[in-house]
RNA sequence: GGAGAGGUGACGGAGCGGUUGAACGUGCCGGUCUCGAAAACCGGAAUACGCGCAAGCGUAUCGUGGGUUCGAAUCCCACCCUCUCCGCCA
């Protein structure tokens, strides 16, 4: 949620701040904005200086009635005039009030001075394997793990089903992942709700703006989850947090459910582009002051995820106008597939700074007696499976077929080699 | 799904429609006392918005939103949530 009273007091610094990330009709909104909020202003000031005077007036009134056992009439009648006054210049508030909230969140976050206006790719690590040998959908299928036409026939396409060693390679691989992030990156592990309510998508960014991007439950409105950041980082929505806890880490398995609309079409071919698939999230709540070094770590501890999966990688800076509207700065961890010869997303690593903290309500006070400031918050994937597996089975494959289990995973597919 | 109970500050828990932001208790912070600590005593402490350089002032907030009234935490309506019992069920 944009900050009104950073508006108001930078109004240039903001709009240079939100021009970087190129949506024209931007500035439109902010005026927009500015205006209702300056009439909000003028009509609260107004209505406070009212229900003062009638404050006052209820405290001799209370007086008169007992002395008088009743308030004359004339009293009465100037009394409820006031009354009305304050009725018809609050509803013409609350109309502003409203369209004004309705407004400022289409406004996505700044980002960071410190982003580029060009990708940028910042490291890189392992050795790419030279482009070539199968793609993952002719491995999978030869190996017999993957069946995306019965998964249309169920579900429609985008929604594969995974076969015996590829459905314990998923299983694996979830759990490989929580077993790290909680063994030696500290996070405490939840298992949150799959469906959530309407506000609580609002609270992380995603409605109201990309509605379209959601799947949505009939008849009680929750919506299918996109991923576990919005029900782990809203897990301390409406909170004021003891600042002496923080920072603190949650990692998450839930599966992840995307329309993809508008992406007909991209990245249709085996695994890159699905409707459902299965995520480990870590999030991130800290002060305003650690979340620079905070974003680092973070994205450190997804990258330590690919490493022991052997797979070469390289970490990109997105330039302000390719990351997500509620992000302010944002690391795409890209994992090499010679099959397709490709860098594939496998995590994108964004620091939220205090934005998703305003629109969730998402306090902490420093130390004990002090103010509640809004907290920061982060996350990253800590792999999304499906462009992992992709990379897994297309670095990993051998002349034969068969596909090598790297060794900090054998312990959790149960076997060195998939043939 | 049916029946009932209830939602007040960090927590527990009061609150005849009229100076109630809200008694009391616990917890918390500061102080006195103590070699320290405990106990006791004294004092302090909510959040948001607006105005102001500031001290400060004003307004709002007792689940949420409406309504009645000169005046609502207190009365009425709707909704949300929690709990208990019954039914159904992995």
């Amino acid at each position: 949620m944009i900050d009104l009273k950073l508006l108001r007091a930078s109004p240039a610094q903001v709009r240079a701040a939100l021009a970087r990330r190129g949506d024209q009709s931007l500035t439109r909104l902010l005026d927009e904005i500015e205006a209702l909020d300056m009439k909000r202003r003028t009509l609260t000031a107004q209505l406070d200086t009212l229900k003062a005077e009638r404050n006052d007036a209820a405290k001799t009134d209370a007086q008169t009635a007992k002395a008088k056992g009743k308030l004359p009439d004339d009293v009465i009648v100037a009394r409820r005039k006031l009354g009305e006054r304050i009725t018809s210049l609050e509803s013409e508030l609350r109309q502003i009030e409203t369209t004004l909230d309705a407004k400022a969140l289409f406004v996505p976050n700044s980002p960071l001075s410190d982003v580029p206006d060009e990708v940028t790719v910042l490291r890189s690590w392992g050795t790419p394997a030279p482009k070539g040998g199968k793609p993952h959908w002719e491995i999978a299928e030869r190996l017999g793990i993957l069946d995306l036409p019965r998964g249309a026939k169920l579900a429609g396409s985008g929604f594969p089903v995974l076969v015996g060693a590829g459905a314990r390679l998923a299983r694996g691989l979830i759990n490989f992942m929580l077993d790290l992030h909680t063994r030696e990156h500290g996070y405490i592990e939840v298992e949150p709700p799959f469906m959530v309510r309407r506000d609580v998508i609002t609270g992380t960014g995603q409605l109201p703006k990309f509605e379209d991007d959601l799947y949505r439950t009939m008849p009680d409105d929750l919506f299918l989850v996109p991923t576990a950041e919005v029900p782990v980082t809203n897990l301390h929505r409406e909170e004021i947090l003891d600042g002496t806890t923080l920072p603190k880490g949650y990692a998450a398995y839930t599966p992840c459910f995307r329309r993809e609309a508008g992406a007909a079409g991209k990245d249709t071919r085996g695994l890159l582009r699905v409707h459902q698939f299965d995520k480990v999230e870590l999030v991130r709540f800290c002060l305003a002051a650690d979340s620079p070094a905070e974003h680092e770590k973070l994205t450190g501890h997804a990258e330590t995820v690919l490493q022991k999966l052997e797979l070469p990688y390289r970490v990109a800076v997105l330039p302000a106008n390719d990351f997500g509207f509620a992000a302010a700065k944002t690391y795409d961890l890209e994992a090499w597939a010679p099959g397709v010869g490709q860098w594939l997303e496998v995590s994108s690593s964004s620091t939220y700074t205090d934005y998703q903290a305003r629109r969730a309500n998402i306090r902490a006070r420093p130390r004990p007696g002090e103010k509640p400031e809004f907290v920061h918050t982060l996350n990253a994937s800590g792999v999304a499976l499906p462009r992992t597996i992709a990379a897994l089975l297309e670095t990993h494959q051998q002349s034969d077929g068969s596909v090598t289990v790297p060794p900090a995973l054998v312990p959790y597919v149960g076997t060195d080699r998939i043939a």
